[in-house]
DNA sequence: TATGAATGAGAGTTCATTCAT
DNA sequence: AATGAATGAACTCTCATTCAT
């Protein structure tokens, strides 16, 4: 990555940008609670931390900034990815390649994403990002079972928690991959589509009454 | 504490677990990175934060105390809960209710634990708890799976992401729970039973094949 | 202080002097040991301990620099005021009326460094400033005595023990300086001198044979 | 050096004898700053430093016991070694090769009793062992150079340098002597005797009028 | 003769942040 | 757009010592 030395005349943006850029790394790396400052701006070879104060109004909008960024970034992926599935269950296997792909492409930004998360699913006092509530978090992937559920081509059960257990199923992943940096993820998410295709799937039964019961 | 290696008297060892209880509560509340030795003393209602250095030889020797107790604590729960289980599968079902039946019963140990785990998960230097090695954590898991793809009980699939899979379907419930202090467990267990079940049994080819090896 | 390498401003500049000049102070009057950033900083006149935390990265560094700022200024001194001997009897005469002659000028800066060299000296772990090397130390000695020795104006004798009798007849005057401030140093260094030099003179046999045996 | 496990009915004497062997190894090994009660009860083998003060009123008594028992070890050496000299020479020599020889015999004790001497002298407060009366502490010495010089044995010099010199040529080996384990000290002993036999013999003027006064 | 438990004071160090330019 | 200087608060840890048995 590219470093100013002088870093003289650097627009705001750039700066901004080369600021979340070492925090996404140094989070990745050390950890939401190793994440000082003084550590950033290190990494981001900058002469001090009061540039950082300078271009965040403090430790919570830095941190704000990125999530902003990595979630904008995350959406993205995953819109572009999801888009051309047909059907609940095409879209549940896109879901979770896709999802898996990101993690493969990006699995600093992902980590620090979850770092961020995990420190603040464990603090009280503050907003936590993915808002204290988890059931919203997996929401769109909810939908989609309930969706499948309706059109008869899923099982009955309990949507949150398959919901949730896809979602966990993949979000340890950026941990798991730097314990074991030559997991071979397509192969991971392979498995996973076949694990909840299992888990999903419409029994025999519920198959055959689907057709007449409709919906 | 003594230079030489003593038997603890009954003073001491009540006054290191009232302070091991304070950090309990403490980490499951505020988080590891929160929970400093002010925090712990405070809540222990101890006069200051000396009397835990007296009784801990430094902070890692306390976590690594905690993490040590509530293991062989969990530990002791699970033996108990899985032992009369005959059978991978019923193995597989006895484990899933038995965790989650431990967090019912202590969900604050457990998400200290959590709690610990996940700052050591995300740190680089020094030993973390679960070894950075994840592969091991879930082994125990992993061998009930490899014996029920052995006796023709379970599907061909790859035991590692299975384990994994779910592990994490499980140890993100203390979290889960704290959001949603009124989930029900029981009902979730018996979700995630299902649900693995699914995930996890034979396809009538396979059934029908089942003298064939496993994977 | 930041994290590049950048040159100090002349502010900092000052504020370092300031502190390294309190910190003189603080180790001749009480000794290393009771050199504390609390008692420095209000001997300096600071209103916290901080600051010398921001000026030095901390104790070692703060120690270092003041060794490595009286090194260069007692360097300095004997440069000056041996060069121009001529012979290796005048270089060890002025060596020692030099040496005598900085700790009269700088009783503090010499008993501060002494006090470091002293503590060090005891200590096992880590550099200590003389370099555990006490040979190395009285080195600039032994040569000329050497020299005096193949001039023929010397007579024979273990070059080490001279050096090392002479640098520490010198380097404890400091401390018995304070126990007795009135401590003529001039007429002290006149009697190491002629000490010295009938302890060096070459013997009436050795100065004849000298003639003969040339060089 | 053999140190009870249980401690069981000791006598106080031998515990206090045993606290000040560890006290004086602790001290010779890392320096009188780093001695502190915990690393004294370490090696010692004692269960707590509670011991300790259980023995001696507090630290200071703890040092000043050890010096006191150093310093009568060390005069009874001295007195027998030196006593059976004959005339201000030849007991000059004798003291000389005496010291030097205690510190062959007991390294630690006299590296430990030095280290003590140091940070007193540098300390302000409090009494220092040496008195602060750095005159006092080379008066026998001094002595016996003030007779010499009055039998015409010695020629004229200022005898407290001389006898500082002397002194400081010797009380620094315990250090070198770590820096150098191989160092022969009888060598050294018998360079000292020659160097300081030059520095204050008679010159053959002095010699000539040996019926006049000293000084 | 000994011990376990507890303590107040102070150590150096790190944190994010603010002041003033 | 940036910087140097400074800061208050909090951190873990160590010190010799004392209380109560």
């Amino acid at each position: 990555m590219g470093v100013n030395e002088r870093a003289e005349s650097v627009t705001s943006t750039a700066r901004r940008a080369q600021i979340l850029a070492a925090t996404v790394e140094t989070i990745a790396e050390l950890g939401y609670g190793q994440a000082t400052f003084a550590r950033i701006s290190e990494r981001a070879g900058l002469s001090s931390t009061r540039l950082i104060s300078y271009h965040f109004a403090g430790k919570s909008e830095l941190i704000a900034a990125l999530v902003e960024e990595v979630y904008a970034d995350i959406t993205r992926h995953m819109t572009e990815r999801t888009r051309a599935a047909t059907g609940p269950r095409e879209t549940l296997h896109a879901y979770i390649r896709a999802l898996v792909g990101y993690i493969a492409e990006h699995p600093t930004r992902m980590r620090a994403l979850m770092s961020v998360f995990l420190d603040h699913r464990a603090e009280d006092g503050g907003r936590s990002y993915n808002g204290g509530d988890e059931r919203a978090a997996v929401d769109p992937v909810r939908q989609a079972l309930a969706d499948g559920q309706r059109a008869g081509e899923f099982r009955v059960f309990d949507t949150f928690v398959m919901a949730t257990t896809i979602q966990r199923s993949i979000d340890g992943l950026p941990f798991l991959l730097r314990s074991d940096p030559d997991l071979d993820l397509a192969a991971y998410a392979e498995e996973l589509v076949e694990l909840f295709d299992q888990a999903t799937r419409a029994t025999r039964a519920e198959a055959g009454a689907e057709t007449g019961a409709g919906r």
